[in-house]
DNA sequence: TTTAATCGTACCGGTGTTCAC
DNA sequence: GGTGAACACCGGTACGATTAA
């Protein structure tokens, strides 16, 4: 690999005037003549500036690492795919990894990045924020605040108002509620949103908890609770993921959807949009929120002293088949019901 | 951040101890008592080595970069999360970005990796495998071969062969296969099995193209298509991806899968397995490629002279109900056929 | 003279400031 | 004042030199 030493020494100039005109620094006059002379030195090399010599001189790594808690998932695999197409545009790299509870600090503190987005990391988030603030900016995105990390996330409240609102309106009596354990907890918006709706009608919160995040316990769960509850009429879940194992377990239950038991999602996939019948769901901006983070994330590089930034994007409840119990019209595109829920706040305590 | 002069100092050594105390380095002797004060001083500091620094002394990033053409589909985050937890487990970092025609090989030449695993790049490989070879270890993944560089893929075609056969049993006469343009070609072996199986049959190939890998484009593309050729009765489709797009367009049509006519795909993922009907399936076995794949890499990390090794993994057609017309056991758990197409070949033109 | 333990220092490939013509 | 060379960094690694027993 040809390095800036040996251009400069093609080009007859030192490695100074060298680095000046290929990473095109103005500032410094350099005649074009030795412009001329450099550059095609350079194209003849077939020269590559090294990205790690750059990085460790200017303390700049042009890269930022993306913290998710899985990756093979739709949703994140969205975000992955907005991010991606944001960093490049401003020509950074992406460093990707997973973070579950027991990760090492020191390796993720030790990811060569100029700055890191967190993603959904509730239950792991705390040290992980101290330790990469050290580093540099953070943006945390679509899970918990923090009050000393810029951060965008989702207002859920009205959106899961909305859903359970239509389901009763629909009929269903006994709602319950498909998740992961962790999410049922107050902080958790979906969870305190359903509640806090249930509560208000005098009806009783029904938590199905499974595990982890997987269809296939989502639908043995569903299976079970069919059994345990046969009143239940109606089912919120905290993914679309978990809605679809779900809708496959009151399918092979015998039960149809949505005339015995009403499914509600959340995220909006493409796959709840498609398969049958198509799922109601709350819709995310996923990407207007990435780009709010890209926005805040390169902010902050620019100015670290910024004061910290926090974003709630709206969300939207979007009704389709699997909650219409009432209007049959099989071909007709999806109905869709209003937007709610708009919440713009700045400001925090760095 | 500390730095290795500043522990050395700290624990009265000089750089050159301490680097090898720090980065277990055996080999050289050094006494227990400085190891002991070393590791304090840099526990006590919280020291952690500058991964830049020491992969620009080294030549070694301990990074891969892997290309793949999109991001956001679950066949392609599928296998970023098998790559992942295999990097992890041996103390990489992955690099992860998009490689469209048109992108810059500049950029990718210059990605701070040991090496590269290159994704489904039929379109673009060409340059970019020479590229990349000038640079470190790379891997083809689950697409074109080349004849320098190692590669697992998978033996398509008894599985397609399976499949076609499978819907002629069921009754198919007209079997449509739904694709993007540049896989209509004889180097992608569903194409090629689909028509040589056809071929063998007397049937017509029927091919339904659309622009783009899209939902959307699938479905319209099958409504159109439905009154295009009104006899068409099957249809094999270039993923799952697009197989639940069809249905959806089938379905939204007014006609039933699999009654009026038999939809496969090509992937297994998740999704088909728990849409409605479940959908028959080409299964390809994800986790064991990105094995072979991890194992390749490395090995040519090590032995960058080794022979170049090409392994193809057999795939397997799945029946599920989306296929099968005569037995409607709507309970029963997935039927499942046999699997096909072995192949195991080693040696090339390194 | 050998051997254990440690040090000095030239790299790796850029950047950016200082200084000379 | 316009050009460009010299050189000290960035934070590690690794090899030869050096010391003491």
């Amino acid at each position: 690999m040809a390095t800036l030493a040996d251009i400069a020494a093609k080009a007859g100039v030192s490695k100074a005037t060298a680095s000046r005109v290929l990473s095109g620094k103005t500032g410094v006059p350099v005649s074009p003549e030795t412009v001329a002379r450099i550059r095609q030195a350079a194209a003849e090399a077939g020269y590559t500036p090294n990205r790690l010599a750059a990085a460790l001189a200017t303390g700049r790594t042009n890269m930022i690492a993306v913290l998710l808690p899985v990756l093979d998932r739709p949703y994140y695999s969205a975000i992955i795919g907005h991010i991606e197409r944001l960093a490049r545009a401003d020509g950074y790299e992406l460093l990707i990894t997973c973070v579950r509870p027991g990760s090492d600090l020191r390796r993720l503190a030790a990811l060569p990045a100029d700055g890191c987005i967190l993603c959904e990391l509730y239950g792991v988030g705390e040290p992980i924020i101290a330790a990469m603030q050290k580093r540099g900016a953070v943006v945390g995105l679509s899970g918990q605040t923090h009050s000393t990390m810029d951060s965008v996330v989702f207002d859920m409240d009205s959106a899961v108002a909305d859903a359970i609102g239509h389901m009763v309106e629909q009929g269903c009596r006994r709602i319950g509620y498909l998740t992961v354990p962790p999410t049922i907890r107050p902080e958790y918006p979906r969870w305190h949103g359903y509640q806090k709706v249930l509560g208000e009608r005098g009806m009783e919160p029904l938590p199905l908890l499974i595990d982890a995040e997987r269809r296939n316990l989502a639908r043995d769960r569903i299976i079970e609770a069919l059994e345990q509850y046969p009143d239940m009429d109606g089912l919120f879940c905290h993914t679309d993921h978990l809605a679809l194992g779900a809708m496959r377990g009151i399918v092979d239950s015998g039960r149809r959807v949505p005339e015995d038991i009403t499914v509600a999602g959340c995220d909006n996939t493409e796959e709840g949009e498609f398969c049958e019948p198509p799922l109601s769901t709350i819709s995310l901006p996923l990407g207007p929120m990435c780009e709010h983070a890209w926005r805040l994330i390169r902010r902050r590089l620019c100015e670290p002293e910024a004061p910290v930034e926090h974003l709630s994007l709206p969300a939207t409840f979007v009704v389709r088949r699997s909650t219409l119990r009432h209007s049959h019209q099989t071909h007709a595109p999806s109905a869709q019901r209003a937007l709610t829920g708009t919440n713009h706040s700045k400001g925090g305590t760095p």
